[in-house]
RNA sequence: GGUCCCGUAGUUCAAUGGAUAGAACGAAAGUUUCCUAAACUUUAGAUACAAGUUCGAUUCUUGUCGGGACUACCA
């Protein structure tokens, strides 16, 4: 029980006391009460003059009395129209800090007990990753600590999309051009290495639809007679016919690549407890259509191809399975879903996939729901916008694509820069600092992609750097390192109180932010939202450089005064440290 | 055309229908004999437009203008 729950149910009692009225905990408004006028919590008094045929502000009066003579954790009340600021005792505070200070896990709950299944990363085996990616990467790695953070039990999955004409193309452009070189030969990294015989194949590509319509072809045939083109789909078509060259290669290439992936996700900190592949997959949700139209789910027209008709939910019919029998996009992830579902008996299965892909994922669901799958009603997509440029979209084409691992290398070197400039590292060694600089890097990365409300497209310019001050991930780093060190230097080891020293408005502040760190957690675990714990564990961050400034620590007035900041130093390092982690974020002990 | 999303300081982002719309960067000015100045303090600066619902609207409804996504027998 938080303090604003204890004050709703207080409040609750007072207006049964008083009127003689039943009002529920949701009809309660309470908000932290602005700094400009006194008290801790503010209770809005306007949406129960209905319920009590008062005005507000007598209501606020009436309540405010009450609970300074009832509840002894109330101590004063102020009142302005309808709104009732009362002030809690600072004593509610300063034994929530003595409860909690050596609470390193402080934050962790048990208020979920879910198995929820996480699927994000999701790449393409064609090309590296890109700055879109990671935003994606980073939301389904802390989304899912966040979950399991509140009690639920959470399983993380990759769906690797390794077939189809894209991965066709790579390998036709690697026959034709890269006489037999390997990544390895080539000095370059295995995705990076495939991705350029994508963008390979795209060049040659534009080249001879640019000849055969200089030789009189339109264009649209000329973009489908194209020689390259052709053979990639041949490929494709050998692919599933499952031709024993063709096989071999595309299993080399894809080595390739994953050997890359590793490399970029061992970087980033990411990790999956399975890994499912488009390939063993893409075949598995026929039968399940077959089973459907059985069952007259589905219906068939007269090519034989198989129909779902979703008209009455507002939408469309969607196609299942083409004349020939063959699956679409849509049939591969009915049959994945499936899949996941009956490997790990899930009650939610939540997507982490572009808000691109809004319609598809609800056509999904509703789908599922039409052929009553037990998964179904599971499924969530956490849908997220668009990484952009100042410019508009990241195109591949226009060569506008920022890429990933450029991009960490970039702001590990801007990290490095950064901490020479500063010259606070002597004494760390040469593989520290390599580590810090990883920390630091990356924490700048993962906060500024994490900070913005998910469903929200952003937009980052490059020619701006990713920041290292203000609302930033070294920010918090920087506060946690302070925090280190101070308690490093700190000689007593018992901080247990004598006697309890008042305590003042900031320390009362800092304090109210951490009693509802837990709390805050719990909503950014409902609403799948990491930008809610960036935005927790940066109040704490500054509100506790803040208290640093006029609160000597080591030097405090007496023994009992320097042991409570000694706690409240304490509590938030772990605040910070456990926040951190969540959004997959390292907390330095020095930097 | 249809469906959906988005317009908040110069810029990037906040704000369960609540008080005088918060931060950060950038701009201007200041703080260090003292626990890390990657910090702290101060100043200037915004809800695209117009109606409506409400005691109260950045938030809900409608319209206008502007931006984006989706709308394949592609994946």
């Amino acid at each position: 029980m938080n303090i604003v729950s204890i004050l709703k149910a207080s409040i609750q009692k007072a207006v049964e006391a008083l009127y003689d009225k039943k009002v529920s905990l949701e009809e309660l408004s309470i908000n932290e009460t602005k700094a400009e006028f006194s008290g801790d919590y503010t209770l809005v008094t306007f949406s129960l003059t209905k319920l009590l045929q008062k005005k507000p502000d007598e209501i606020a009066h009436e309540l405010g009395s009450y609970l300074l003579a009832n509840d002894p954790l109330v101590t004063d009340f102020e009142v302005i129209k309808g709104f009732l600021n009362v002030t809690i005792h600072s004593d509610y505070f300063i034994e929530f800090l003595a409860g909690n200070y050596s609470n390193s896990q402080y934050g962790k709950s048990d208020w979920a007990h879910e198995k929820i299944m996480v699927e994000y990363s999701s790449p393409n085996t064609n090309k590296p990753l890109h700055f879109g990616h990671l935003r994606n990467i980073f939301l389904g790695h802390a989304v899912a600590a966040i979950l399991k953070n509140v009690g639920n039990e959470v399983v993380k999955v990759n769906l690797i999309n390794d077939r189809g004409i894209h991965i066709c193309k790579s390998m036709i452009a690697w026959q034709l051009f890269a006489n037999g070189i390997t990544p390895e030969q080539a000095h370059v990294k295995g995705d990076h290495f495939v991705g350029d015989y994508y963008v390979k194949f795209n060049d040659e590509y534009k080249l001879q639809v640019a000849t055969l319509i200089a030789d009189g072809m339109n264009e649209e045939l000329a973009k489908k007679e194209a020689p390259i083109m052709l053979a990639a789909q041949d490929m494709l078509r050998k692919w599933e016919a499952g031709d024993e060259a063709t096989l071999t290669l595309w299993k080399t290439m894809n080595s390739w690549v994953y050997a890359g992936f590793d490399v970029s996700y061992k970087k980033l900190g990411i990790t999956f407890e399975h890994i499912y592949y488009e390939s063993q997959t893409y075949l598995s949700g026929k039968s399940i259509v077959e089973k459907a139209l059985a069952n007259q789910l589905l219906f068939q027209k007269e090519d034989q191809s198989v129909w779902i008709d979703l008209t009455d939910a507002g939408l469309d019919q969607k196609l299942l399975l083409r004349g020939d029998g063959t699956s679409v996009y849509m049939t591969q992830d009915i049959g994945t879903a499936m899949l996941k579902y009956n490997d790990y008996h899930t009650d939610k299965s939540v997507y982490v996939i572009g808000d691109e892909q809004n319609y598809h994922m609800q056509v999904l669901k509703l789908i599922m729901q039409k052929m009553k799958e037990p998964c179904a009603d599971g499924i969530q997509h956490l849908s997220y916008g668009m990484v952009e440029l100042p410019t508009g979209k990241m195109k591949s084409r226009e060569g506008t694509v920022v890429d990933a691992d450029d991009m960490v290398d970039e702001m590990v070197g801007i990290a490095k820069k950064n901490t020479e400039e500063l010259g606070k590292v002597d004494g760390f060694s040469s593989e520290e600092l390599l580590q810090l600089y990883n920390t630091l890097g990356l924490g700048a990365l993962k906060f500024y992609l994490l900070r913005v409300d998910p469903k929200k497209k952003m937009i980052f310019n490059p020619e701006e750097s990713i920041d290292f001050h203000g609302f930033t991930g070294p920010f918090v780093q920087y506060s946690h390192a302070r925090i280190s060190s101070i308690l490093r230097k700190a000689t007593v080891e018992d901080l247990t109180l004598d006697v309890k020293p008042a305590i003042s408005r900031t320390e009362k502040n800092l304090l109210k932010l951490l009693e509802q760190y837990p709390a805050i957690l719990f909503q950014a675990a409902k609403e799948m939202n990491p930008s809610i714990v960036c935005n927790a564990v940066y109040q704490v961050a500054k509100e506790f450089n803040a208290f640093l400034v006029d609160h000597s620590v080591l030097k405090a007035a007496d023994a009992n005064t320097m042991k409570q900041r000694l706690q409240i130093c304490l509590l938030c390092k772990h605040v910070i440290a456990h926040g951190l982690h969540l959004l997959g974020i390292a907390a330095p002990e020095r930097m």
